[in-house]
DNA sequence: CCGATGACTCACG
DNA sequence: CCGTGAGCCATCG
């Protein structure tokens, strides 16, 4: 989660897949609830590139500003994955990098 | 032990 | 775009 740059998000099935558990998606977002102040919690969204929180919800305008604050446009509840979408590399390129 | 419940996702109509 | 249903599986009551 960390690893995700800042502007950039990445879906919660994104996230389970790197973390080397694919088709878990539910149990990233079980993961991030209570989860420590420095993990950017608000840089993980549904996979069409939609807050999973309800609209309106406290935690939702949280997430979305949270975003905005980090130049991730929201328009009409939606962030354009092809721009925002973070790609991430496998777990061995997060781990060891490239140099 | 067991059914219900999610910060999910994908396929189908 | 919207609903449905099927996977998913740790937690909870």
């Amino acid at each position: 989660m960390r690893a995700i740059p800042a502007g950039r998000v990445a879906t919660y099935g994104g996230v389970a897949a790197v973390a080397g558990l694919p088709r878990r998606a539910r149990l990233v977002g079980r993961a991030l609830r209570g989860c420590p102040a420095d993990v950017p919690w608000h840089r993980v969204v549904a996979s069409p590139g939609r807050i999973a929180f309800p609209p309106g919800s406290e935690d939702y305008e949280e997430q979305l500003r949270r975003l905005q604050a980090e130049g991730v446009a929201c328009l009409g509840g939606r962030i354009d994955m092809r721009r925002f979408g973070w790609h991430g590399a496998d777990l061995d390129a997060l781990l060891w990098g490239p140099d």
